[in-house]
DNA sequence: TGTTAGCACTCTTTGTTACCGAGTGCTAAT
DNA sequence: ATTAGCACTCGGTAACAAAGAGTGCTAACA
């Protein structure tokens, strides 16, 4: 559909946009090397490439710059894989340099050295909790009307939520709830803890502790996996340094979103394995009509744990995130596959 | 040292810059209410008022703007106290409507309603944990290798980190040492736990485990007390919405060090109790050039415990803005001590 | 027939000029 | 002591010109 002439000058333009912000004009590419004619015929082809819909003016004497269908096509067709230099690998190794176990922990650094090494924004979707399995609760108590419960998984995630206790209840009453509550309930999938703690662990209960429906209430409810997991964030501002974004308008309508983290979860969470590229208006939201965005996922052996994605704008240097978010993503499942694989 | 007529032009200039965020020129001040005399009159009044450092123009032939030192004078004797309207007490009050525990989420929401009744970026610095005192230490095996260390406060705080497990460690051992560990250390301030730990601790450790040092050390690894409280923002956008940072220069630095967190960790933290105020320059920060800070803190009982802080433009409603401050940190005093006094 | 030089045209950017309005400082009259 | 009046200053806006970058189209060229 596009002649190999086409493709080349469509390519350096692209190119040429996402280095200097600034549109293209034909002059300009007729002098680049990989180039060997004249601009009158740079200019036809470009007519005939801006019929296409690949490119598009910012007024009617302007170069051109990629339209979103163009930078589509370019991310399709056009992407060479760029290879990372010796610095860019380092600063990854060094997320695992240091000893950390927790999952967490490790997800946040990539976060950090993500967003420094691209200099956008860096959205990581921490670990899915809901798959995690229960390894074991514990109820700390702290006066009389209020308890600590806590229940660690086998990733070794912590959650835990002050509750109230019934009235007349004594430490050895305690004891015997925690006792049939790890006893029933180790091993289950934390989604699953609502429903067997209503089937199985309340006719246990009955049988021990006066009141315990109060009791079981206060559990349930502490119980309660979060709807969502954690998001964290890398170089929040960075997009202030973008030219695209000089308007506070923009600015404000990005931060916003970014704030809300709502908005963020939706379009960060429904995606495939493997990497996806969100571009513009494609991401049906209007604070984002100027950024693309990509997201990878990272597992533990099979199983999907979570995602890691890059917000920058449309004009972003696809390649490079590209390569990087494969090699990250890849480590960091590599990484997290031997520390918790045998749990 | 200022007549009576100049404070009161100089009070109308301030009140009138916060509004409108214009200089105020001496026909516009001859219109208001308040007073009677002369634009004429006024212009040598406010001669006076510049040669005096309270007000400035920002060009020669422009209206006045307060100077930093006029900001000052300000808040120092001309503040009025703001009485709260009923919708801001029942913003305020609905932080603790909901039947929350956790400190931390109070904290939190406090911050959250902050922003939305200023405007402005408010700041907390949650609890202090570095007073509490330990109610319980418990260690989850999640498998050959690594545990799960988690503390629990007589707040209610939960802190866990994961750790390396010497090898030939089984159960029993464990959960001796974690016997030992409650037994010697439940009660002490977490501040005192590294230390009792090598002193009353590692002796115990010595008769019953092999290998007790090694454990020991990764005990002590985990319990060590984060050096920074929690920082909770509410409204980080909220400046952009500001006229003074139109200039998107200003926005990256104040949006930089709000990220960072040490910068804010730095200004907030060193602060006597009661109601503090820092504006413009005093606050010893490039980036915080043309803000002020207001910081108040709470407390249980006579413990003080954090701070609450707004954010905002020199141009601040300093009056309203107090006024909530105190509202606000009267009541989450009240609402913890009530929750927490009797630990 | 595909390529290119040339040219008229468009649109943005930049600088100049002029002018209005808001505000000031100073002087002189009240 | 207060104020009316006036000359002056400065920012903002609009109108206009000129420069520069770029385009589309036509006609000449290989």
């Amino acid at each position: 559909m596009l002649t190999d002439r086409q493709l080349l000058i469509f390519q350096v333009i692209v190119d040429d946009f996402i280095q200097t912000a600034q549109p293209v004009g034909s002059r300009t590419l007729s002098k680049k090397e990989e180039i060997s004619f004249s601009s009158a015929t740079i200019r036809n082809e470009m007519a005939d490439l801006e019929e296409l819909g690949f490119i598009e003016k910012t007024h009617t004497s302007s170069g051109r710059i990629p339209s979103e269908k163009g930078y589509r096509y370019y991310v399709d067709h056009l992407l060479s894989p760029q290879k990372l230099n010796q610095y860019d690998i380092h600063k990854v190794q060094s997320i695992f340099a240091e000893r950390i176990y927790e999952l967490e922990k490790i997800v946040q650094r990539s976060a950090k050295i993500l967003s420094e090494l691209t200099n956008y924004t860096s959205i990581v979707l921490g670990p899915a909790v809901r798959d995690n399995k229960l390894k074991k609760i514990q109820i700390v108590p702290l006066n009389k009307e209020t308890a600590i419960a806590i229940i660690v998984t086998d990733t070794g995630h912590v959650e835990n939520r002050m509750f109230h206790l019934p009235e007349n209840i004594d430490a050895s009453d305690l004891e015997k709830v925690v006792n049939i509550l790890n006893d029933r309930l180790a091993g289950a999938p934390l989604e699953s803890l609502n429903n067997k703690l209503y089937k199985e662990v309340a006719v246990l209960l009955r049988h021990h502790i006066n009141n315990y429906d109060l009791m079981l209430n206060s559990i349930a409810d502490t119980i309660k996996i979060p709807a969502y997991d954690k998001l964290f964030f890398g170089g929040k501002t960075n997009m202030l340094s973008q030219p695209e974004f000089h308007d506070i308008e923009k600015v404000k309508n990005l931060m916003n979103m970014i704030e809300q983290e709502e908005g963020i979860y939706d379009l960060i969470r429904k995606n495939k394995s493997g990497i996806n590229i969100k571009i513009g208006r494609e991401n049906n939201n209007s604070a984002m009509e100027n950024c693309s965005l990509i997201t990878a996922s990272y597992s533990i052996g099979t199983e999907q744990l979570g995602t890691i994605a890059i917000l920058g704008p449309t004009r972003m240097e696809y390649s490079r995130v590209i390569s990087l978010l494969n090699y990250i993503s890849a480590d960091l499942s590599a990484v997290l596959s031997k520390l918790y694989q045998n749990r």
